[in-house]
DNA sequence: TTGACATACATAGCCGTGTTAGGCATAATA
DNA sequence: TATTATGCCTAACACGGCTATGTATGTCAA
């Protein structure tokens, strides 16, 4: 379980970041997120949905509704170059943190 | 300058961390943090006193009123028993999402 | 002596945000 | 037909960081 805190933390880069591979929806950025963490981070949609809305109206996000192969619509969300752009300051500000940990833990700092 | 939400992420973890190196008080946590970031994570007085009373009505750590050479009383903080044991669940989380992150980012997973 | 500054602790109000809980709707499955 | 999974949304609540402010002491220079 992952604290309230930390799952704040990393919502807007996450979301960045899976969002910079390709359009994606909602509903699908949770399971994306659930598998990507091999079952560690498991976001509540009430958690979720605000901060598309916010990120959008930040000008991060681009929304469309579509319907897929399956017949539903979904509010797909696509990266907007200023999201883009953001992802390398949110990756700044983690890789600071963590390599501040790093040091504590008698880690090897990340690069990159 | 790190976002208030990462902020509060790395409150706990680092304030466990950095007293697991010995006790110290609170205006000298605050610049053991920025130097290990190398000026990157400024934290206040008003973020990080309500954290360590916090943390020490959770029982995590314990204070005590000293008087250092400098003739002037300050409050240290010390690991309670509980406290020292909560930073491996601490670590783990945080390298849950960063080793997330790390595969988005095309990085190494860390490893303990 | 006096003023400025760093040290050192603390709290109050504002505001943002995750959680919990609930609502609504459609497609697939039993 | 009933249930489950999908898919979106919002409201009330509680928690916590930020800003601002208050208090007090030691140091150093004018």
């Amino acid at each position: 379980m992952i604290s309230k805190e930390l799952i704040g933390a990393s919502a807007k880069p996450l979301v960045l970041s899976v969002l910079a591979q390709g359009e994606d929806y909602g509903y699908s950025i949770i399971q994306r997120v659930r598998q990507l963490s091999e079952d560690q981070i498991e976001w509540t949609e009430g958690m979720l949905y605000p901060v598309l809305h916010r990120m959008e109206k930040e000008g991060l996000l681009v929304s469309s509704w579509q319907v897929g192969d399956s017949g539903r619509k979904r509010k797909y969300y696509r990266l907007s170059k200023t999201g883009a752009k953001s992802i390398a300051r949110e990756q700044a500000q983690w890789i600071a943190v963590h390599n501040t940990l790093a040091k504590l833990w008698g880690m090897k700092p990340c690069t990159t």
